[in-house]
DNA sequence: GTAAGTACGCACGCCGGAGTAAGTATGAAA
DNA sequence: TTTCATACTTACTCCGGCGTGCGTACTTAC
């Protein structure tokens, strides 16, 4: 696997762009693409805002998220959980119950997308093409 | 049913969580979604990273974006160019040139973008699975 | 006895993102 | 005269994201 920087706790570049001469971000077997996907994804973005406002099992994202199948709702979740950015936890009773919580990582990652989203949201009806 | 976890009530309103509730991000058909999607596409993201640095034409993006066809790159232009998000001139010279500029909308969302790809990259070795 | 709610897993299939290769126009360099 | 560089466009193809529908295991409600 790819080294980003074998030790270099890289203080020096904030900016990706700096990257970008190294060939870091670009690098197709760069884990960043894969994580990046899994956040940047539609249904990725729409589940961290979601979560933004506190714990939700996984029915109750299914409300939220109107639109979401319940395959894709599951998918987006594991990856989501692999990647370290939401904690799930399961409770052996009756009926099953499992809830689904950002983790301070994911917390990180929500609020960067959100702003994200909240500037598009802004913003769209400015742009050329999309009326008003 | 009963929440078996209390709730933290988030204190950051004026999010885009809090449209939620209204169904902005969540209507399938809202432009945004559109546009979160140009933005966040692979190739969108790099090429407004490239462009941060300063105009580029079609070919030094290609150098520069290493891995992208040809056929993507010009989509992917198209599309932030429609969105307003980068300027493309052409001069009518012999040989054919172009370049392509941030527009000043181009260059908030290149650096949300950024922000984004950035935090990945510096927490991706964190993340279980990935990297040590 | 049937329906509904909960949290998924699996098989099937569509569709659009994405790569490859080739074509277009044109003057300059070889 | 052939080749090259520029900036695309179009055609063909593959693959993975994604929705739909069905199944599971269990319980409460009608």
């Amino acid at each position: 696997m790819k080294e980003i920087s074998p030790r270099a706790p890289a203080r020096t570049k904030g900016r990706v762009a700096r990257r970008i001469e190294r060939g870091d971000v670009f690098e197709p077997n760069c884990p960043s693409r894969e994580v990046m996907k899994h956040v940047t994804s539609s249904w990725g973005v729409l589940v961290l805002i979601a979560l933004q406002d506190g714990t939700l099992r996984f029915s109750e994202l299914r409300r939220k998220v109107s639109g979401v199948s319940e395959r894709m709702l599951a998918q987006t979740l594991q990856w989501l959980e692999t990647d370290g950015l939401v904690q799930r936890r399961s409770y052996p009773v009756v009926p099953p119950h499992v809830d689904y919580t950002l983790t301070p990582m994911g917390e990180q990652a929500a609020e960067l997308v959100g702003n994200l989203a909240d500037w598009i949201e802004e913003n769209v009806m400015k742009m050329p093409g999309r009326a008003a």
